[in-house]
DNA sequence: CAACCGTGGCG
DNA sequence: TCGCCAAGGTT
């Protein structure tokens, strides 16, 4: 890359010099994000601590999941495991519970999991190096670098979604959205732009400005403070930057769900780990056609040992779109005549105590369309 | 490395 | 109703 002379024109010669290697340019525009975040930060539980645990558990809580959903599971985690000892003593459905509702189940395992790692390795203490980060479970390149950025104040580079489209649009990158994070490059970037301040400081204000101001869609570039240094604003590529990402299709499958009542309970089965929703608590399912018949049903409880007497059909289909495929589930009540067989896939909840473990959002669902009154996401026992 | 893994809100 | 998307990590 070193210069040949000074006649060859680079082919982004037209374009800003990456904020990499503009230190002028990066040091502008630290000092105008570190401003306007200290006047326009939202007020997150997050956002007052600087205990290195409570940083880890809301990045990993943020991933992929919006700040308004977040906000309340997370006060419910640390009031619940309020150290990484509490968390590494805790069984993994308590975890799991604690996730109820927030999708990507497999963070919470992994949190648990990074928990005992830090626990025995690190002596209860998270370490404060990118690359030690980096080894713990469920810590990636992202969030190694959102804890050492935050949490210790080390100019580490966090690309997040937000962190990509701020760099891609100030270095004006036409990259697909689902490319753009990835590119080699936006780390450097990020890393001169948290050099140029503080890193704890500049982090946080590139996230926020690329979640309040520097949105996907209609950014509002008016009230941007960086508009001046933006290369997509001055070439009019806001909103081609970054490129729409193309989406598959998603495959829609259908299943019955067996809502069978023992008591003043119902079923519940622990799904097998590693798959979707894997580990978590929902009514036996089995997969059927687009007309149930009760066949359907009766193989859902078959193969499980369970005899039961259904007492109503389905009405209607519960509709649940994950990310990458469509469920429709009919739920058929039952009553249990003899109790379940103690396996330990199988147990009898009743609404209103804790659930045994996690309990997906599907599961809520498919409860309350079988007329199950539903515990609150919380996990905890309800009133 | 592309596929897999949730959910709720919004237009 | 439906597609889009939001502070990713793992395999």
């Amino acid at each position: 890359m070193a210069a040949r002379g000074a006649l060859v024109v680079r082919p982004g010669a037209m374009g800003p010099r990456s904020l990499a290697e503009d230190p002028a340019r990066a040091a502008r525009i630290a000092e105008a994000l570190s401003c306007w975040f200290r006047a326009h930060a939202r007020d997150l539980p997050f956002r007052r601590t600087r205990d290195p645990y409570a940083i880890w558990v809301s990045e990993v809580m943020l991933q992929q999941t919006r700040v308004a959903t977040v906000v309340a599971y997370y006060e419910r985690f640390l009031a619940r495991f309020p150290t990484v000892e509490a968390l590494a003593a805790a069984d993994e459905d308590e975890v799991l519970a604690a996730f109820s509702g927030l999708g990507y189940y497999r963070r919470a395992r992994l949190l648990h999991a990074g928990a005992r790692c830090v626990v025995a390795r690190y002596g209860g203490a998270l370490p404060r190096d990118e690359a030690a980060l980096r080894t713990i479970p469920g810590i990636g390149a992202y969030t190694a670098g959102a804890i050492a950025s935050i949490a210790f104040d080390r100019p580490a580079p966090a690309v997040d979604g937000n962190v990509a489209r701020v760099l891609a649009r100030l270095d004006g990158i036409e990259d697909p959205a689902e490319q753009v994070a990835g590119r080699p490059g936006l780390a450097a970037r990020a890393r001169a732009l948290l050099s140029a301040g503080r890193p704890r400081v500049l982090a946080q204000a590139t996230m926020e400005l690329g979640a309040l101001v520097c949105t996907p869609q209609a950014p509002a570039c008016d009230r941007c403070p960086v508009a001046g240094a933006c290369h997509a604003h001055r070439t009019g590529r806001v909103d081609r930057i970054p490129a729409p990402r193309r989406r598959p299709a998603r495959p829609q499958a259908r299943f019955v769900a067996a809502v069978l009542r023992w008591r003043d309970g119902v079923v519940l089965e622990r799904r097998p780990a590693g798959g979707l929703l894997g580990g978590l608590w929902c009514p036996p399912l089995a997969p059927c056609r687009a007309r149930v018949r009760p066949r359907a049903p009766a193989r859902a409880v078959a193969d499980r040992g369970l005899a039961v007497e259904w007492t109503g059909s389905a009405a209607g289909w519960v509709r649940h779109a994950f990310t990458h495929r469509v469920w429709l589930v009919a739920a058929w009540s039952g009553e249990l005549r003899a109790p379940p067989p103690e396996s330990g896939a199988l147990v009898v909840w009743r609404p209103g105590e804790a659930p045994p473990g996690g309990l997906p959002s599907l599961a809520r669902r498919i409860l309350a369309h079988a007329g199950v009154e539903a515990a609150t996401k919380d996990g905890g026992t309800a009133p």
